[in-house]
DNA sequence: AGGATTGTCCATCATATGATGGAAGCGATA
DNA sequence: TATCGCTTCCATCATATGATGGACAATCCT
């Protein structure tokens, strides 16, 4: 049976999905604070009694949109684990960035959204909190970095942490960081895939002796070292 | 000669110096929006109209407390180049990360300022706007991956992205990240550090020979020039 | 048709916030 | 002491914002 949130979604002409809609958009660009219900009304083109009749109170809306993103996120992490379940980590992570990447992209908003109400502090003391935690341990599980949910280490946590972050930072400072890359939307993504399967792969398919959770991916260090070349 | 700026901070005790760094902090915490001047005042102990006796509006405090941030990192970044000039890639990311983690670590504050105001949209127009994209070049150039600032490809400045978006991560998110690691914050400084050197000095150092995933980017160019090759 | 229900908007309120003017305090100097 | 300049605070304003009540219109049901 589906949420109440789930309902009204399904109906996206309705006049509550479109103030939720809204809503996502805007207050993922200026974050909570900088977003006015006026501000939502506008973008959607109706008064503001129309909005409150829908959703009541601005907060209400606000919890709305990061309760969404928390199922959504959820569902993709479970569709990618079924996917890559019992591959290789080399790909597994290949095809996991690829997918995030692809999934978050279509949703800028809502993955700014998500990064913006983790670390900006609410003055209300009411904060919503998105399991976050949760799932990082739960790709920290599938990753083979640990047998079970309970006893995962700071360290494993922390090198999951490192993905999820920067894969939410580009994305969510897309509108920063692709000037300063100067491309075009397409190449940004394209460009941000390269970039993390550079930094993120390497790191995890080494063998370091000290990792105490790989398990099936030998990648011997070829000594390739194409950019140590200055100096 | 010193600067305006430098100037109110070098007498740490001026009001003007201490509704600086009230302002630093809470903008910091809650965002621009998210903080009030009454709330600056109060966290200071006085009056809203001192405050605007000493510094103006609230966006003259506001462009302040980025200006200072711009200067410091600009300052900080020569610092590093200046000791670990000309030794090895791999000596000179150990030492960036430990130098850039401590002082950020002791700056926390600005250094999620700097995150917000780069990727929050501000409602007015004039967006203040530090120089990051200034400061990813020369580390790009620092670490030979291009021979002048003119001629960074979209992958090496991304590269170098990757690397300043994930350290700033850490930092900016410590109280949202360290309970889900459950650390003190000693240790979390610890872990970030490890962290960040476990996923970035493999990818730079060691370069596995396949960029395999991705189809264009053929760069198997020896030398520094895999990177700076523009196509 | 007639009444009820639903949805939308206008007018409005109460509060928070950015900002200012003026009075009062305080120390230095003549 | 008197005066001046600097600093701080109280009172206040104008606006923006969250929120609500009521009028009006459309739709549905009998």
């Amino acid at each position: 049976m589906p949420t109440p949130l789930e309902k009204v979604k399904s109906q996206p002409d309705s006049m509550k999905a479109r103030i939720f809609a809204a809503a996502q958009k805007l207050f993922a660009q200026y974050g909570y604070e900088g977003t006015t219900t006026r501000m939502i009304a506008a973008e959607v083109g109706i008064d503001i009694s129309t909005l409150y009749y829908h959703w009541g109170e601005k907060k209400e809306l606000y919890l709305a949109v990061l309760e969404n993103f928390d199922n959504e996120i959820g569902t993709k992490l479970k569709e990618i684990e079924a996917i890559v379940h019992g591959k290789s980590l080399h790909h597994r992570l290949d095809v996991a960035i690829e997918e995030m990447c692809n999934y978050l992209f279509e949703n800028i908003e809502v993955t700014r959204l998500i990064l913006f109400s983790s670390f900006l502090k609410s003055k209300d003391t009411t904060d919503p909190g998105v399991s976050i935690s949760e799932y990082i341990s739960n790709v920290a599980v599938a990753m083979g970095m640990a047998m079970d949910k309970s006893s995962i280490t700071p360290t494993a946590k922390a090198r999951v942490m490192a993905m999820v972050l920067s894969l939410f930072s580009f994305i969510s400072g897309e509108t920063f960081l692709r000037p300063i890359l100067d491309v075009d939307p397409d190449h940004y993504i394209a460009v941000v895939k390269e970039t993390l399967k550079f930094i993120l792969i390497p790191a995890f398919t080494q063998q370091t002796g000290d990792l105490s959770f790989n398990k099936n991916d030998s990648q011997a260090d070829a000594n390739n070292s194409a950019i140590t070349g200055k100096n």
